[in-house]
RNA sequence: GGGCGAUUAGCUCAGUUGGUUAGAGCGCCACCUUUACACGGUGGAUGUCGGGGGUUCGAAUCCCUCAUCGCCCACCA
């Protein structure tokens, strides 16, 4: 850790806090520009963001940092939050906590895989043997898709490579834009989603998991995607509308009168199992338990009664297929009916004539739509039924909304199949209670995205489905013996021990089992499925801070850092990755994973539509870090509250970009005074000792009071993680104080003589030259989370070789408050005040800010009389102060005058003149320089 | 349908527990080249606080209601 800049010289009476500087020649002329590449290098080499384990928990600060999805191009939304962490990431460290930042990879999971897919034109087939030269037929095809029937089909351990080579070129280039916006990560502690480690935690907490009980497997109807051909969980759905047909169709009973249904699904027909109509619907209750025949296909079905039976829509009966949606998932479980599956899972219907259609005009049917999609097959049967006289009327259009798997286009559907399953609330009680009660312990920042959290834990409707029929993942940890008839026995699973992991039980062959023994009687097979991407993702936490792993450090590792102290992560994954990161760690360590959770908003383009890759509005961050400088666009980012949208706005990076100017300049003007050559520039460095009890002059005085004020407002605002009114406060103060406050002080800091002619004493010049250096050493300090950059420049040049202005200790209230001294900060917003109605007279005569004023004179008043005189003699306009007057008074009288030009009410000793003829002569114009 | 958030100057946003005449920056207008800064400085103009009710001595702020925008959940017959 740097050294401690406030040094406590004496513990004696008063205590006395000073800053010591060492200067070095500063630059003729500054800018930002360039700022990155120089410092990000020292950072580099000085390990300035390394993570030293400290062995104690409370002196670490540990970030569980969202791994980007590595597939393609980041986006400024990224910039956007990854700025609000770094800036609570250098905040601490600068409080004294060893901050645990390490930076993820998520390159596990579909989006890889697809991308892999086009840029290399590939495509697995898990009978194919690894061929070890391998070269793939195309390189960066990005963009244009290549056809599933061109795309060669590889081995499944091919596929994985040409995965890890493609994500290791993004990552590359990732790293280097987070380097660039000044990411404060330590880079040596990177993890991949798809990593060694990483897969071995997964494993490793699943066989946790199922020894425990938490995870199980189930033969049941399940969401199931037809395009990508896996089982979905239901934090992947999406609801979208999706249009569709009413089809009024009638069913039929003995007697041949009709019932009808109203379907948006007729191609199901011949998966209807019955109709069911709420037990309290009078127009039905008659027909409970009777029987009818459908049309076209003509089963028999029964109408039945469940309260799932809404009476209001549709014809208030309905058509229950197995499966058309999750009601009737319900209805089947509820009523034990018949399965009668026609789907398969690529989402076309069956090629096997089923067994429960036995007339021949339905075998004809069906065997037109058999091997056809849902939507040929829906054309045909209403074509039928149109023909068959069954249909009334025409379809009606309609829209509804329907569950799609999000990264999917087409709708789901409900397949049988046997997956694994592991506890998240949705089914028992006590877990979904005990996370609920975690939700109220984490700090939300804001506060009210708790809500969303146990919305969706309330909501909850099941377990979490956690098996995928994917290839790039991580595979579990599973083999089933085989039976003699070579049937596995799914009951019990051959599980690794915890030291091999991780495994691919594809290729890995299980302890006394040989590989000649796969898939053969009496041997083994592997599961195949490899697990969600979440479930690796829920567990970040473990994953970084050495969980399980065996060593002294990363015991150590653990025990330092977690439960950590905070997830940063976007909104739209708090039913996702928040969620499932809370329901893991409550699983396999009880408790929470980390004590604070801040949830950053939306990026929106400057028509306010969200920034998102399919809308084809995103902003490559590159082009705006380039353009203005990586403290500017993180200056933008940090003016957002968390949990806002905020609007992508390049003005606002102009703003930030003349901040970190302005701190430059004013820094090496604050510096260079009494150190100058005669071209004003500092050439030899210097030391100095900024003492608080060196600050004498009232105006100084309220100069440091106010940066007491600031500092604990700033501090407290980010200890409270909100960064953009510690911005504002800090920003605010700063301007403030170069506008006003330098101005004011520029005169008497040069020693040079007033109006007036009098020289300022060497106490003054002391004081003046000791504010403005504790003043811009503590603007270094408070911007140093949000201009990593500048405001290592500026500690450069006041602090040489003592080490990164992002390890110096944040500044705390009491080095001012001791300077401050019983004055207040007043004096100097009223003196500014005075400059400023000054100003406007000089600025309404149009004249030069140079030009002097003669003569203020001013209404008195007691009270403050003596404090306000020490402060205005200050203003270097003011060349001759006469009388005594009060500041309040006097603001007011310049005020009346500039408004209406007409001299107040009032005693005539109590009047303040100052009038364009008591200006003094402009100074004579210079020829403009060329 | 249930919920969360937002709505303040042309733009981007502040506005604490209700308290004088609602603020900042950008942009705009005018002026000033001044020994930190022209990548500058100074000053100025700018509002139906989304609409309508209500509580109160007093409402941008609290309550009700409506509208618009964004999001989450539910809604597949």
């Amino acid at each position: 850790m740097s050294q401690s800049l406030f040094r406590l010289t004496g513990m004696t009476d008063s205590e006395d806090i000073s800053i010591s500087a060492n200067l070095t020649p500063l630059p003729d002329r500054v800018g930002v520009d360039g700022l990155e590449s120089k410092w990000r290098d020292v950072w580099d080499t000085d390990g300035t963001y390394t993570f030293d384990n400290p062995g104690e928990r409370s002196a670490v600060y540990s970030i569980d940092t969202p791994p980007p999805t590595v597939s393609g191009s980041l986006h400024v939304g990224h910039v956007f939050s990854y700025t609000h962490t770094d800036i609570i990431a250098r905040f601490k460290r600068m409080n004294g906590f060893r901050v645990f930042y390490p930076m993820g990879w998520d390159d596990n999971g579909l989006p890889t895989e697809r991308r892999v897919q086009n840029y290399y034109g590939v495509r697995v087939d898990t009978s194919l043997k690894y061929d070890p030269d391998f070269k793939p037929p195309f390189e960066g095809t990005e963009g244009k898709k290549i056809q599933a029937k061109d795309q060669v089909p590889i081995s499944r351990r091919n596929f994985i490579e040409l995965c890890e080579k493609l994500t290791a070129q993004d990552e590359e280039r990732f790293e280097e834009l987070w380097r660039e916006l000044g990411l404060s990560i330590d880079w040596s502690r990177t993890y991949h989603t798809i990593g060694d480690h990483a897969q071995r935690v997964a494993q490793k907490a699943f066989l946790h998991n199922l020894e425990r009980g938490e995870a199980y497997q189930q033969d049941a109807p399940g969401l199931w995607d037809v395009t990508f051909q896996t089982a979905v969980a239901q934090a992947e759905l999406e609801s979208r509308e999706y249009p569709g047909f009413y089809h009024r169709i009638a069913f039929s009973f003995e007697d041949d009168s009709p019932i009808y249904i109203e379907t948006t699904r007729p191609e199901l027909l011949p998966a209807c199992v019955a109709l069911i109509a709420h037990p309290d619907d009078e127009r039905y209750k008659p027909y409970f338990g009777k029987m009818v025949t459908s049309p076209l296909f003509n089963v028999r079905v029964p109408i039945l009664a469940h309260p799932a039976a809404e009476m209001d829509k549709g014809a208030g009966i309905a058509m229950c297929c197995t499966f058309g949606d999750q009601t009737d998932v319900e209805w089947w479980r509820d009523l034990h009916l018949p399965l009668r599956s026609i789907i398969q899972r690529n989402g076309r219907i069956v090629m096997d004539m089923p067994d429960w259609i036995t007339d021949a005009a339905g075998k004809a049917l069906f065997e037109q739509i058999e091997g056809k999609t849902t939507f040929s097959a829906r054309k045909i049967v209403v074509d039928a039924l149109r023909e068959s006289g069954d249909m009334d009327g025409d379809p009606k259009p309609t829209t509804r909304m329907t569950n799609f798997y999000e990264k999917g286009d087409k709708p789901l559907e409900i397949v049988t199949s046997r997956q694994w399953y592991l506890q998240n609330g949705g089914t028992n009680k006590a877990l979904n209670a005990k996370l609920i009660e975690r939700g109220k312990e984490l700090n939300f920042h804001p506060d009210f995205m708790r809500v969303r959290y146990e919305n969706w834990v309330h909501g909850l409707n099941g377990d979490w489905l956690i098996s995928r029929q994917r290839f790039f993942g991580v595979p579990f940890p599973l083999w089933y013996p085989l039976n003699a008839d070579g049937e596995p026995d799914y009951e019990n699973p051959i599980t690794p021990s915890e030291d091999v992991l991780p495994i691919d039980p594809t290729t890995d062959v299980p302890a006394g089992y040989t590989e000649e023994q796969r898939n053969q009687p009496g041997g083994f097979m592997a599961e195949p499925d490899i697990m969600d991407t979440w479930a690796t993702s829920s567990l970040t936490p473990q994953i970084v801070t050495g969980w399980g792993e065996p060593g002294e450090d990363n015991e150590a590792l653990f025990a330092a850092t977690f439960p950590m102290d905070l997830r940063p992560q976007g909104q739209d994954i708090i039913r996702t990755w928040l969620f499932s990161t809370i329901d893991r760690a409550q699983l396999e360590n009880d408790c929470l994973p980390w004590a604070n959770a801040t949830l950053s908003g939306w990026i929106l383009d400057p028509d306010h539509k969200k920034m998102s890759k399919s809308k084809g509005n995103v902003v490559v961050p590159n082009e705006p870090i380039e353009k203005y400088g990586a403290d500017a666009v993180r200056y933008w980012a940090a003016s957002a509250r968390l949990g806002l949208d905020a609007t992508y706005d390049e003005g606002q990076m102009k703003i930030g970009r003349r901040l970190a100017i302005k701190l430059l300049n004013a820094t090496k003007f604050a510096l260079a005074i009494g150190r100058e050559d005669e071209q004003h520039h500092v050439t030899q460095g210097a030391t100095a000792t900024w003492r608080p009890q060196d600050v004498t002059e009232p105006l100084d005085r309220a100069a440091m009071a106010k940066m007491s004020l600031v500092v604990k407002q700033a501090t407290d605002y980010l200890n409270n993680y909100e960064h953009s009114k510690a911005l504002e406060v800090i920003e605010n103060y700063f301007w403030q104080f170069c506008d006003d406050y330098i101005e004011l002080v520029k005169n008497r800091a040069y020693g040079t003589a007033d109006a007036t002619g009098n020289t300022p004493s060497e106490t003054a010049v002391l004081s003046a030259r000791t504010a403005l250096g504790m003043g811009l050493d503590a603007f270094a300090r408070l911007l140093a989370p949000y201009l990593p950059y500048s405001t290592e420049e500026v500690w450069s040049w006041m602090h040489a070789g003592e080490g990164s202005v992002h390890t110096a200790p944040w500044p705390k209230p009491l080095a001012y408050a001791t300077a401050a001294f019983n004055v207040s900060p007043d004096i100097l917003a009223h003196a500014g005040a005075t400059l400023a109605a000054l100003r406007g007279i000089k600025s309404k005569a149009k004249v030069s800010m140079k030009t002097p004023i003669e003569r203020v004179r001013l209404a008195v008043s007691d009270d403050v009389r003596a404090s306000i005189r020490a402060a205005l003699s200050d203003i270097a306009e003011a060349g001759r102060v006469i009388g005594d007057f009060s500041l309040e008074r006097a603001i007011e009288v310049v005020n009346k005058l500039q408004s209406n030009g007409e001299e107040p009410e009032g005693d005539e000793s109590e009047t303040i003149v100052v009038a364009e003829s008591e200006l003094g002569e402009p100074p004579a114009k210079k020829p403009k320089a060329k």
